[in-house]
DNA sequence: GTCTATAACCGGATAGAC
DNA sequence: GTCTATCCGGTTATAGAC
């Protein structure tokens, strides 16, 4: 058997962290860390419970690696909130990558959310020293921005308390959200009518200049929020 | 030992039943339904394990007797959406009694949190029914602001979970807000200028005739924010 | 109604052969 | 690196004396 045609020890140890990362993520969010068992992790990974010990001893290790890949991830979409220098595009932009990560991975959104509810156990350090700075700098943005009178005099921590709400709770509550929407998840039609409702109601409300009007759901999209007859 | 000295044992079942749901609260809120045990809900609560079974035969009927009382409490506080006519008083007073029940019940808010970010398994009927049918008429209110001009053409789910978001996260990410204001929870005054800030930038953020200015926090309270020299 | 003891089970983690 | 078998602590729930 040629070489090749297996794979490398490497690839194999890449190919199953990343079966557990993934399975690991969907357990975690369904039932939080002391809720999660190894054992259904290790299922959906399609490996052996002791294989999954191999790779991460504890569920700690485990925890932490998925806890530190969304924090990283957060980090990363919170950069478009410096490639713009006015409020309007900053805020637009970040708004709509915090919407996007909410649609595309609700599971470290939710992770993330269960980890603060339980008193953020592990990440209280992180919370303190690295979100702190990146807030504070932010914080300071804003107020920049409010005294060139860009926008209203608002309060800024309130403004960013207010956008990661919003955004994360299309993660976090995307379960009562369809269960509002006759059961069904959002279309992606409906979820960028969402985000640019959440991007123009926010803009408005912080007085931006050159903030869009608010936009009314259009009547083919109501029509599918709307009770079946 | 006179018969009036003694708490009557409709007495004691009334205060054994309060004890074990305002254990059960706090041990649902910090660790999940799967993750909370049955035994430290007891410890709290002061009574052996075996007593608690005795009231609450297992603990996913303690767990939807805890989420039972959190819905019921929502719904009273949505009662206050409909005592105004007009958008402005309406919305103020609804955002306002969500706020205050994101501080004085925080455990309830971080529960159903828990509970909708693990999929709702509990409550899903009471979402696809009372909290539907109560969303629809208030989106028939607010869409009815908009026509009669009151306020701008909305989304009317949008501006909901919205209000929702916003409000719950003060309970539910009470947590990391502390750990963004120098690890100490907020102040009574910070928690009213946020509760301030929230309502006046909804309320702008909508076109609402009326809508009070945007509030900068006050120069006393910005202090207490800022980073610690 | 209350409490001690215990049954029955599950979960995290490890031993040790391959 | 992988996998079966197993240990052991903790969990839900109940039995049965008081």
């Amino acid at each position: 058997m040629p070489r090749a045609a297996r794979r490398s020890k490497a690839q194999i140890r890449a190919d199953n962290e990343t079966a557990i990362l993934r399975a690991a993520e969907e357990v975690f969010a369904n039932h939080g860390f002391k809720g999660a068992s190894t054992g259904q992790i290790a299922e959906i990974a399609g490996i052996p419970k002791a294989n999954l010990h191999y790779y991460f001893p504890t569920k700690e290790d485990l925890y932490r690696r998925v806890i530190d890949d969304i924090f990283n991830l957060w980090m990363e979409a919170a950069a478009s909130f410096d490639r713009q220098e006015d409020p309007v595009p900053a805020l637009s932009e970040y708004i709509r990558a915090k919407m996007h990560l909410s649609r595309t991975r609700p599971l470290g959104s939710r992770i993330w959310a269960s980890e603060i509810i339980s008193g953020a156990p592990v990440v209280y350090d992180a919370l303190e020293t690295t979100l702190k700075d990146w807030t504070e700098t932010r914080v300071a943005r804003i107020d920049k921005w409010v005294d060139k009178g860009l926008i209203a005099p608002v309060n800024a921590r309130g403004l960013l308390y207010m956008i990661w709400a919003t955004t994360q709770h299309y993660a976090d509550f995307a379960r009562q959200i369809a269960a509002l929407n006759n059961g069904r998840e959002l279309s992606e039609d409906q979820f960028e009518e969402f985000t640019r409702f959440v991007i123009g109601l926010i803009l408005r409300g912080i007085g931006a200049v050159g903030a869009p009007e608010p936009v009314a759901m259009p009547d083919a999209l109501r029509q599918i929020g709307a009770p079946a007859e």
